[in-house]
DNA sequence: AAACAGGCGATTGTGTGCAATCAGATGGCA
DNA sequence: TGCCATCTGATTGCACACAATCGCCTGTTT
């Protein structure tokens, strides 16, 4: 019975609950059911997923160590709220990063690839096209999924996880700061970056990804810093 | 005696243990106290630091998402040993990322700035040409820390942790498939870079950068990979 | 003699309890 | 009536205890 026995021990659901509590935390949070400043207290988190105070706590610090969460000692955790400054490092980080992993991934794209990143933009626009708070969350995680579906094809696990981090934040931004509809802008450009990248024009996409980002960024409202941090204090 | 409780509350030594181990555990990895691989217990960390458990399982779970240790289930964290194909990842994203960073730093390095760098060069040196392993962790440390000051001028907090992870992992790199002694050509390197900035030029400075790190990755033997993780487990 | 099953020590995974701390409520005093 | 000290409920910080799991060792069987 050696052999059943190490068959039978794998129970991939058991593995890691942290890893799905915390999966699920990020996904609430970065698709705006949790606005920015909600309080996140242990008991609550815990219950909610039927875990015990350690491991939500567990799940807060890490949150917290990707900058989704801050938490403040004796005060507990809450869904971070960048500040202007924050988002500007956010987005001046991706300026730098994305047309970098743009070229790698160019590289290496195939014609299949293409076209699942089409399929990708078709879901996105069509999640565009309707309405209700649902649609627009699942528009707001597939407009950062397509820039981390770009990410992953540079075949860099380093500078991917670092993209995670960066769209989460990004979407945290435009939940504070964010003026018009989402990034509805966002989604033509999509469209051109990968239009770009099937020509194998490397130059142009790259651009095109420059621009994108900075038409996002132009959209958001920054000067607002100390009414919004205000209100937020509030809410909170 | 309402502002006086307030002002003997603030106690910044017990404020964060936690901090302050994490930095301590960190420190003792990246420059090599600590091997690649090693076992970190729980409770010797606890006891090591005169914490229980619970802290020290805190503090390896940060620096297991930093990737400084890896934790497998149920059978405790080592101090990581990346692969050869992390290595170039971690490489590939300073080559990205360190040029960019320059550049917005050399708009904003004052003459002051350089002059700080042109001291922590010269301690540099001096590590370089001591003996003994106390000097030469004192240079694996110094060498990193010269990007880092470097990076932190750029003023953005979001990528200069990210260095800071990137400058970590390389250590570990070099730890494990360094061939030479430590990235001892790296000092006239980093004098170089200085001097380009110091001379404004930029592009020079970035490409500078970029030859630098090529050279430390040069430097290393990435080919043995099977042979090494092979004596590692063994070291385990 | 070799190999496998089962027990054992050690280590991690997780829940819970107690002390410390904070925010808001309450009551006394000017 | 307004303000400040104190009290109280709730929440976090941390340690500890117990359960689960793993690797190793040993004894037995073929």
């Amino acid at each position: 019975m050696n052999v059943v026995e190490k068959l039978e021990a794998a129970d991939p659901s058991q593995e890691d609950r942290t890893q799905s509590i915390r999966d699920a935390l990020r996904d609430a949070i970065i698709d705006r059911r949790l606005a920015p400043g909600a309080k996140l207290a242990e008991h609550e988190v815990g219950t909610l997923f039927d875990v015990s105070r350690t491991l939500a706590r567990s799940v807060l610090q890490m949150l917290a160590y990707e900058g989704l969460v801050r938490i403040e000692r004796n005060r507990g955790a809450f869904v971070a709220s960048p500040t202007p400054e924050e988002a500007r490092q956010v987005f001046d980080s991706r300026r730098l990063i994305e047309p970098g992993i743009l070229r790698t991934a160019a590289e290496r794209l195939t014609a299949v690839d293409i076209k699942a990143l089409r399929v990708h933009l078709q879901q996105e626009s069509r999640f565009m096209n309707e309405r209700g708070p649902t649609a627009r969350r699942a528009e707001i995680k597939a407009s950062g999924d397509f820039h981390l579906m770009l990410a992953s094809h540079a075949g860099n696990a380093v500078l991917l996880k670092f993209m995670d981090e960066l769209v989460a934040r990004s979407s945290l931004v435009i939940a504070l700061y964010g003026r018009s509809g989402v990034s509805s802008c966002g989604h033509n450009e999509h469209a051109a970056i990968l239009d770009a990248l099937e020509a194998a024009d490397v130059e142009q996409a790259c651009l095109l990804m420059l621009k994108h980002i900075t038409h996002i960024e132009a959209d958001l409202d920054l000067r607002i810093s100390e009414g919004l941090s205000l209100k937020d204090a509030l809410v909170t």
